[in-house]
RNA sequence: GCGCUUGUAGCUCAGUUGGAUAGAGCAACCGCCUUCUAAGCGGUCGGUCGGGGGUUCGAAUCCCUCCAGGCGCGCCA
């Protein structure tokens, strides 16, 4: 039961009913009734909720828009639960609500406790929820890392919001960098054995590399040094690949991510699936050859250029295996899919968006989230990083030096689109300008008042028997207000993917806690005040609990 | 050159899809611990929403145009 929600209809529909009523009268003129927007105001005198349909119908209704709007509230039918309305600025209708709608909120988190929040938002759609997909050549780094947050916190947010989520990492075990991987581990392989061979200048020169044909050293010694080299480099990728893909699956774990499936791009040549998705585009007239090489025709979508599938020598190209694996996700059923891609790919979204449709899947249902890089700072420093070089803070690192907590909220705070300043000594600092701390530490707080609470014999009540009206402190109602606006908080973080709203929802509920808890005492001797801010303090501790949860944090109990 | 994206307080960022006097955290300054955790609370200071035009009752938000940063424009992935 969402109560904002419910209070919502209930205000809209006074106001639709209203306008109605003024109609028959005679008192207002217009064609059809508009859509009603209740917005909630930023100040506070200007009451709960507010709408602008005077303002909004002024000219189809011809008259000014205050005036408009007294016509309107002379209609409202008040109920028992309005207790003003003001018409203020050009022509708002402001309405103030008896404290009483908020406060059957309370009861409903302690019965729903950890599914407090959830709704049916989402109504069962499936979506798959496609995020990280790093190459298997590699550590994890700092943008895989705010990646693996960000889309992490989003599956969670979809399925409190009622959608039917799979998470899925993409291999990319397949192409011209496996080839170059290959090489780069054969030359490791026979250097570490003695060899004087060169090093592939486009290879991959991290210390890894190296470390992982050690790794086969320990295992098989020599034993691949008089192979062909063909086979023997398909046997060191083979090796190196489950290597790296098993230390990408614990990284993550170790951050608190995992996944329901790992796709191998490799698959899809294997199993024939790029063919078949070379052939539906053929038979829906968006292939023609050139120069050796089959092409897309993205220009009659309405790209700049064309783009090769297939190369002169045969071999597929990324593109097409993309095309192909998004032919597959929506061939699986989903309902909606949604790609976390660093913002250096943003070149390839009209492309694929035009591949889907190509394929004969509506483009809609495919969403792109572009993450901008990632800065890290470290003493007020820039901490360069370059790949190629392999100087680069891996996401074990990270969460070796800040933890995941702090990790995994300073990923989610901001914005997706959003250059993400990464300071590694704030994330580190276990002080008040570290945000984390400050959720966590009310999460922490809670829980001490609730056990001196139980030291003095003093638990929670059980929801019936209290009344709640005795909260009536604004630092309260505002505590009661924010919680009531959990269920919907999530919904639209979901559904719109902006996760890093839950970390502001965290944040502003921890200062309302705080606030109260400075205004507030729980334990009086005073029974039915200690018993109703018992129960708003417990959900509180729900409330943080779950929304921690939702971005894959700890709600320590002390600190 | 073409395209995408960002530009909001000293710093890092929000901004409820076009609403009322643009917000928060940090930094700075001033207060508050004999009582449930001071990793906290209250207050002060701080703005040409990059610039300029336009659309309308109303613009940080939509359109145009400049300026600045980031990124992309391979038979790479």
């Amino acid at each position: 039961m969402n109560f904002v929600e419910n209070i919502r209809r209930h205000i809209t529909g006074a106001i639709g009913a209203a306008l109605e009523a003024a109609r028959n009268t005679g008192e207002i003129n217009f064609e059809h009734l508009p859509t009603v927007a209740l917005e909630v105001p930023r100040e506070k005198q200007h009451g709960d909720f507010a709408t602008n349909v005077a303002m909004t119908m002024a000219k189809q209704a011809r008259m000014n828009p205050r005036q408009l709007a007294e016509k309107i509230v002379a209609h409202i039918d008040r109920g028992d639960w309005l207790k003003d309305v003001q018409i203020a600025g050009p022509g708002f209708i402001n309405f103030t609500l008896h404290h009483h709608w908020l406060y059957p909120v309370l009861p409903a988190v302690q019965q729903t406790d950890d599914r407090y929040g959830a709704s049916q938002a989402g109504a069962g759609k499936r979506v798959q929820v496609e995020f990280v997909s790093a190459n298997p050549t590699g550590l994890l780094h700092m943008g895989n890392a705010r990646g693996a947050a960000l889309g992490d916190t989003l599956a969670n947010l979809l399925r409190l919001a009622g959608f039917d989520v799979t998470k899925e990492f993409y291999i990319n075990d397949a192409g011209n960098q496996i080839e170059n991987f290959a090489k780069s581990l054969e030359a490791r392989y026979l250097q570490l054995l003695g060899q004087d061979v060169p090093f592939p200048e486009e290879g991959y020169h991290g210390e890894d590399v190296a470390e992982t044909m050690r790794g086969l050293i320990a295992k098989d010694g020599d034993k691949y040094v008089p192979m062909e080299t063909t086979l023997r480099r398909e046997l060191l990728v083979k090796y190196a690949l489950q290597e790296k893909l098993s230390g990408i699956r614990e990284s993550l774990a170790r951050f608190g991510v995992d996944y329901d499936i790992w796709f191998s791009e490799q698959s899809l040549h294997d199993s024939g699936a790029i063919r078949e998705t070379l052939e539906t585009l053929r038979a829906n007239g968006y292939i023609y050859e050139n120069e050796g090489a089959l092409w897309f025709k993205a220009t009659s979508l309405g790209e700049e250029k064309d783009e090769v599938l297939v190369r002169s020598n045969g071999i597929p190209t990324y593109f097409a295996a993309d095309i192909a694996y998004h032919k597959n996700k929506f061939d699986r059923g989903f309902d909606w899919v949604i790609n976390i891609w660093g913002a250096d790919h943003h070149g390839h979204v009209s492309r694929i968006k035009n591949a889907v449709k190509a394929v004969g899947y509506n483009s809609e249902n495919l969403d792109v989230i572009l993450m901008q890089l990632v800065r890290l700072f470290k003493g007020g420093e820039i901490v360069r990083m370059s790949k190629r070089t392999g100087q680069y803070i891996t996401l074990d690192e990270l969460v070796e030096e800040v933890g995941k907590d702090a990790a995994r909220f300073f990923f989610v705070m901001r914005g997706a689109d959003s250059h993400l300043d990464f300071d590694l000594d704030l994330a580190k600092s276990q002080s008040s300008e570290n945000p984390v701390y400050y959720v966590q530490y009310a999460h922490a707080r809670i829980c001490s008042i609730l056990r001196t609470a139980k030291d003095a014999g003093y638990e929670v009540p059980s929801v019936d028997g209290v009344d709640y009206s005795v909260l009536d402190h604004p630092a309260e109602l505002s505590l009661i207000r924010k919680i009531a606006d959990l269920p919907d908080e999530i919904a639209r973080a979901a559904t719109q993917m902006e996760p890093h709203r839950m970390a502001r929802y965290a944040m502003d509920l921890a200062a309302l806690f705080h606030s109260f808890y400075t205004h507030c005492r729980v334990l009086t001797d005073e029974k039915a005040l200690r018993d109703a801010r018992l129960v708003l303090v417990d959900d509180s501790r729900i409330v943080l609990r779950n929304v921690l949860s939702s971005m894959g944090l700890t709600a320590p109990e002390r600190m």
